[in-house]
This record gives C-alpha cells, structure tokens and sequence, in this order.
DNA sequence: GTTTAGATCAAGAATTATTCTAAAAAAGGA
DNA sequence: TCCTTTTTTAGAATAATTCTTGATCTAAAC
C-alpha cells in the first residue's frame, strides 16, 4: 500500500459513495464556509490550502458526487456560477444584491416549499428551487452601506 | 430614408424602448412560440425564417431590452441555457423529466409567490425564481410515452 | 502479499452559452 | 440633409463547466 494513501470508508452518511480524501476535503471546505455558498473556484482556493495537489477538475467531480449522493445541494441563481451549500433542511436562497451575499431563507412552520402554487393534478415534485433577489437590510455587509 | 426600413415607434406597451424590426420579430417568435419557453438559439431559429438577415447576437441583445423593458421574462432552470416567456403573470417553471417541456404554474388565489417562507424582518424581494422538476403526469408528451 | 478490475484523480483540451468589440446601418431630431 | 445616438452584425473573446486520457488508488479476489 502506498504511503500517501490511508484507506478510505464507504459513508453511510454520504449516500453511499467512497470517501475519498479530495472529497472529505472538499466537504469540509464546504462545512467551514458555512453560509457563504460558495462558488467551485472558491472552494477549490480553500481545497487547496488543505490539499496543495488538488485540482479544479478534482473539486468540480466532488462537488457532484457529493451532490448526487445528497450529502450537499447545488445552488443556482440566475446563471451566475453554481455555489455549494451543505444545509440539507428544504430552504430557499436569497441573493442581496447590495452586499451580494446569498442566504438561506427557511420554511415556516407547517408549510412545504411549493406552497401557494397552483400545481396540475398528476403533477409530482421531486425538486424545487426558490432563488429571491433583492436587499437584505439587516446582514453586516448592508448595515454598513447604509 | 432607406428603402429597407420603416419607422418605428418607441412603444408604451415595451417599457418605452424603442420597437424596432428586429425586436418585434424577437417579440412575435416569443409569443408564438408561446408556452415552449424557447431558449436564444431557439428563438434565433424561428426569427431567422421572418428575417433571414437576423443575427444571434441580435437575438441576444433583442431578448435582454426586451426582458429589462419587462415585457419578457427570462427563465433560468439549472444552468442550463436561459429561456424566455412573454408571460408576465407571477408564475413558477415546472420542468417535466420525462417529456422534457418547461410550463406554466401559476398562483393560487390569493397566495403570493413567497407563501410559505420565512422572510427575516427588513428584507425586501425584489424578484423570485421558482423553479420545480419533476413529472407532469399529465402533458400530452407524458401521456404518450406511459 | 499479489493481482486485478473498477473508481478516482490530475492536467489540460474542448465545449457551450453568452458577452464583448468594432464597424456599418438605421433612427430621430435639428 | 446633416449629425448624434442607438441598434445591428459578424466574429472574437470569455467563463464556467465538461470531457479526455493516462496515472493512481482502492477493494476484493486470488
């Protein structure tokens, strides 16, 4: 066995897929930056302080791996680069587009996320993606530019 | 005057810009096309055969003075390319995975695209994207192929 | 311990939707 | 008509992402 390499376990946790190093790192970058949803080329910046011989190519395959496997959500907004985040509870995203942060906005109590629309019969969500635009007023980087 | 172009109008209806050839060409593919939600090259297509002179950057540039005049809107699911919809009612996209078809959800009564989210205090929507996958069950492209 | 088959990784090329650039054409007002 | 601004056009450029290929690693079989 080679010296650089410790085996690796099989998650139950991460749906299944092989928990490879690159994609531990890159999970844990995507845990330690929280809430800031950040983009592939961000993580893969911070992946790169953990793991110098990481590629892009590396952080784009984990993230859809992880992705796949449920163990983290893809975020987009409008077609602007896809960001990352691990919060798996159902949650929409909100893009200020003063401090161009992007937050999760949660459920309130008792309702589902598709609440409100008029869905045909017959008709089965498997997905659903809310993406709000406009100003927060109350995160850090607004106060400060008001 | 050249002999190949009438005057045009700055329309009212459009947000005031103003209504050239190309852009009510764009406009009429649009709304032709209706629910199809077809994408720029799509749209390029279409118009190509009302004017065959028609350039995809035109399309392009068509597509976004129409959708900042507000009488387009774009529809972004993924990041896969954008489509457009001349419908301008608050309504949410539902992408059908087995008949591939983008269409329609519109409100129900008295909801409002938010329903159902809990938005913190001072935050001010300015727009909402709701994308859903899924299976419609019930479109004529599902029904054939169940 | 070795071997083997399949999964994963790395680097760079390729792709694709979109935007940018620069010059020509058109529009609207003087 | 002349002038200024806007729009169009064609093609180059961009940026995020995906693909390709060979190398490396892993898990299981031998």
């Amino acid at each position: 066995m080679g010296a650089n390499q410790t085996e690796t376990a099989t998650c139950e946790e991460f749906g299944g897929i092989r928990m490879t190093k690159q994609r531990q790192v890159v999970y844990d970058v995507l845990s330690e930056l929280g809430i800031n949803h950040p983009t592939a080329s961000e993580v893969f910046v911070s992946a790169k302080e953990k793991m110098p011989s990481i590629s892009l190519a590396t952080v784009y395959n984990c993230l859809e791996s992880l992705t796949q496997a449920g163990a983290i959500k893809q975020v987009n907004i409008d077609r602007e680069a896809s960001r990352y985040c691990p919060n798996l509870q159902p949650h929409a995203h909100f893009y200020c587009e003063q401090c161009e942060t992007v937050f999760d906005i949660g459920l309130q109590n008792g309702a589902e996320a598709c609440t409100g629309w008029a869905l045909p019969d017959g008709c089965e969500v498997r997905e659903i993606n809310v993406a709000m635009k406009g100003v927060c007023g109350t995160c850090p980087q607004c106060e400060k530019k008001n």
